[in-house]
RNA sequence: GUGUCCGUAGCUCAGCUGGAUAGAGCAACGGCCUUCUAAGCCGUGGGUCGGGGGUUCGAAUCCCUUCGGGCACACCA
């Protein structure tokens, strides 16, 4: 279905083709001035130049085409030469009802979806998730469900750091406290304890503790330096033996993954995101020496002190950028190679027209070379589209790199935890006849909408203000502030309906007020919403959109009495205005990946 | 140093495929609950869109330059 614009561009056109100007100018957007119209068409003044021709003439001459145009209720010339154009509200009223007659209000989807494969950007096994993988999680999962609403085949995968350094640090720290462990002699060969000889508590302390072991502060004494240089050795050593195979290390990484995979699947339950692939770093281990030899046998890669690499950079750069890492000098695959291996197993299974990757924007660079090596190598088509999402950092209030006040990272557990109890708190404040086992559900809902919005409503490129105090302060433009408004017409919904009034025929008339009109109009752009998301990745788009529908719908609310107008027809009509403004705010939250309660 | 992103109201941010008076929220101030949830609505004040130059009928938006900041810069992920 077409967009609104696109409608009301062509009829433009028309005109200007008609009063013998170049249709192309006839081009109509939104109207930046609301007071005075509600579309505006600026071509007339971009033709002015070129054709010696006053501007506010052209318009005119446009104008006068346009008369008697039944979906204008008034068309201006306004100097210097815009011509502003008013539509009929029943013109709106016919759109509103066409949208709500197709699927997805008349989105208008592929032909062919595009199989797009999402990697959220690994969670590491080796660590509790904290505050740092919440925005690539909440992003990650908006976007793919904002791509499977606009019909692409979208497989989401979570891609585990499950391959690298902080494994050997693992087994580096294990060994320092427990020796006598039968997984680091190397005579042992019988079988190992299936229990881990750890807790999930356990490893997620050793694994700071291992990483902070193998780096020096700069004012270290020299020995202290040394010290961790050994020690990092040693966790470099014991990673290599680990991706070779060593039984023992191998048989530890099993209890780790084991511990791990759990919890993640908890924290990431708790936030509402799913992957429908939990693979990691170590599932393409096996296929890397195959894919290294690929790569020598076709000369893609050559030594460089020590390393086996991919030159990527290319002509028109500016500057030389560094190599891809294929192995590293002590033999050992790194993140570089297990994600080219990835994506080379992500072609075989899946032949993706995309893949994208969200994580941290500091690894842009990581990623661009990536990219080139896995174009060069023909691991993938040249047509086959590898984009980088790479999301700002969380700052708390300070400005500073978000932390807890003691100085640590703050779990996402935690966070999640605490949100929901100062929630609980104000649902029940505001609900003391609510039950307790609802309270709290709508506490939980209701705080993960103020997480997630408070962080989607923000650029994904862009470093934000991770300030919790601000999201739960649930005014203005919050997820609260979305849901609230939902909770509203819904009761008013329900009220209608005990008093034996039917939502679903009730009948859209054309809107009268000024409100009534601007909500029905916001209406209309639900698909561009969509698709700007779409073409941009960016849910902040989808934020910004519902965000002006809740506004405009809470200006309707305050200057309409809807249970209470006398008009029958009038009011079935607001009826299924603001059933169908909830129907949207519900298809864009849950694009979001949050959801209303009923009450709140 | 090189690359890259950013600089918009006191604070946090939209807007950036160029258009008419640069928008929200918070904070400040003033109104609105006997009537569909006041987590709301209406209004007031607050801006050299970092600076300078250019392109254009028109620039927060495009180009150049300059200042300031974040981040990255081969064997960590």
């Amino acid at each position: 279905m077409k967009k609104l614009p696109e409608l009301i561009t062509a009829q433009v056109q028309e005109a200007f083709a008609a009063a013998g100007f170049d249709p192309a100018q006839g081009q109509v957007v939104v109207s930046n001035r609301p007071d005075l119209c509600e579309y505006q068409c600026n071509g007339a003044m971009a033709l002015a130049k070129s054709l010696h021709k006053n501007p506010f003439e052209i318009a005119e001459a446009v104008k006068e085409q346009l008369a008697g145009n039944e979906i204008f209720a008034a068309v201006d010339a306004i100097r210097p030469g815009f011509i502003n154009l008013t539509l009929q509200p029943d013109f709106v009223r016919d759109y509103l009802v066409k949208m709500l007659h197709e699927k997805k209000f008349g989105l208008e989807l592929p032909a062919h979806p595009k199989k797009i494969i999402l990697d959220f950007g690994g969670a590491n096994v080796a660590k509790p998730l904290h505050v740092g993988h919440l925005r690539p999680a909440i992003i990650g999962e908006a976007v793919k469900r904002i791509l499977r609403y606009a019909g692409n085949d979208v497989t989401g995968d979570i891609h585990m750091g499950d391959w690298g350094l902080q494994m050997g640090l693992v087994i580096t720290e294990l060994q320092e406290r427990k020796p006598d462990l039968p997984y680091f002699d190397e005579n042992y060969t019988g079988a190992y304890p299936k229990e881990a000889p750890f807790t999930l508590e356990e490893l997620s302390e050793m694994y700071p503790t291992a990483s902070g072991k193998s780096k020096a502060a700069e004012d270290a004494s020299p020995e202290e330096k040394e010290a961790a240089a050994a020690y990092k050795a040693r966790a470099l050593e014991a990673t290599r033996l680990m991706q070779d195979g060593h039984r023992g290390y191998r048989a530890i990484w099993r209890h780790i993954m084991n511990l791990s995979i759990p919890d993640l699947k908890k924290n990431y339950d708790s936030l509402h995101v799913s992957f429908d692939l939990w693979r990691g770093e170590s599932d393409v281990h096996e296929v890397i020496p195959g894919m290294v030899d690929y790569f020598r046998q076709n000369g893609y890669v050559h030594e460089s002190q020590g390393a086996l690499v991919i030159d990527v950079t290319r002509e028109d750069d500016a500057k030389e950028l560094p190599p891809c890492i294929v192995l590293k000098s002590d033999g050992a695959a790194l993140y570089a190679t297990t994600d080219l291996a990835t994506i080379q197993e992500r072609m075989r299974e899946f032949h993706p027209d995309a893949i994208y990757y969200f994580t941290d924007k500091r690894q842009a660079l990581h990623f661009e070379q990536v990219f080139r090596a896995a174009k060069k190598t023909r691991l993938v088509m040249p047509e086959t589209e590898l984009r980088f999402v790479g999301n700002g950092t969380m700052n708390g209030p300070d400005g500073h790199p978000f932390k807890t006040r003691d100085g640590g990272t703050l779990r996402l557990e935690a966070l999640v935890n605490d949100t929901g109890e100062e929630m609980l708190s104000r649902i029940r404040e505001g609900n003391p006849d609510m039950p307790e086992e609802e309270a709290l559900r709508t506490a939980r809902t209701v705080a993960l909408a103020a997480i997630k919005y408070g962080d989607l409503s923000n650029q994904p490129a862009k470093d934000y203000i991770f300030d919790l105090k601000k999201f739960m302060s649930f005014e203005g433009d919050t997820g609260p502030y979305i849901l609230y408004t939902i909770v509203r017409i819904k009761s008013i919904l329900r009220k209608y309906e005990e008093q034996g009034g039917d939502v679903k025929g009730a009948l859209l008339s054309d809107a009268a007020s000024a409100s009534e009109k601007a909500l029905a109009l916001q209406l209309t752009r639900f698909t561009e919403a969509v698709e700007s998301a779409v073409s941009e990745l960016a849910p902040n788009r989808i934020c910004a959109y519902i965000y002006e529908l809740a506004n405009d719908f809470n200006s309707f609310y305050h200057e309409t009495k809807i249970l209470a107008e006398p008009d029958e027809g009038k009011k079935q009509s607001y009826i299924a205005l603001i059933a169908m403004t909830k129907k949207i705010l519900e298809t864009g939250i849950d694009m979001l990946g949050f959801e209303a309660p009923e009450k709140m």
